[in-house]
DNA sequence: TTGACATATCCCCATATGGGTATATGTTTT
DNA sequence: AAAACATATACCCATATGGGGATATGTCAA
């Protein structure tokens, strides 16, 4: 078997940097795609291609317009990513403050000499 | 190009099920490969590819003990995730009530009859 | 030393990728 | 009707994958 599809679930889906940088544009509002194509720098055809992940696990939906396909964001999809990164935040964070106390310690050890 | 390394970054490496298990896993405590394996059920070379994916992005950290090799837990790599996340909590949350109301509206309707 | 145990690595496979270029589909304007 | 515009799809490529089986590496026990 090979990797899970992209298209398997948001997991995947926003594992790809572009597609996080879609959704952060589509977050302000609705986009024609070649706005978006615009606004990225990409192929044409690249952000057709992601903009049909998107909308396969949900977190775009289209509307026509025109001739222009107007997107827009729904996030809900993502909520399953947070709510597993949530329970680990109280992780890192008595990480971060382990290392803030070993600077500190080196702080003073600084300061006594 | 192809697709991004799993071990370009946290989001690639978490996009797999079975390494957000192990971390599921390790947030428990230090685990021996060999629990790991009984307790995932998988073949042991696969449980160590993954260990190593989660290794490069940082996401465990070894320790030796005689034969055996200890992983534990660094949620630190996640906070990335967390953070881009969060800016969309309130967008699916929006979403949601929006559906609530149209479900109490559904519901009074069926009250009036 | 020899054998058992614990892990990591190697090699093979099918599959899916992201990017590129060319083209099909559909809509508006002239 | 024809040309221009907007978007999606088809096809090709190199690359990386997750899983499987065999084996190398390293450590402890008899």
């Amino acid at each position: 078997m090979a990797r899970a599809p992209t298209t398997a679930d948001a997991f995947n889906a926003v594992a790809e940097p572009r597609r996080r940088q879609i959704l952060d544009l589509l977050a302000r509002g609705e986009r024609a795609v070649n706005d978006l194509v615009d606004l990225l720098g990409l192929a044409q055809p690249l952000v057709s291609k992601h903009l049909r992940v998107l909308r396969e696990v949900g977190l775009v939906e289209v509307r026509d317009s025109g001739r222009q396909r107007l997107y827009r964001l729904n996030a809900a999809p993502l909520k399953p990513i947070h709510d597993w990164v949530k329970n680990y935040e109280r992780s890192w964070e008595e990480r971060f403050a382990a290392l803030d106390d070993v600077l500190e310690e080196l702080k003073s050890e600084e300061d006594e000499r």
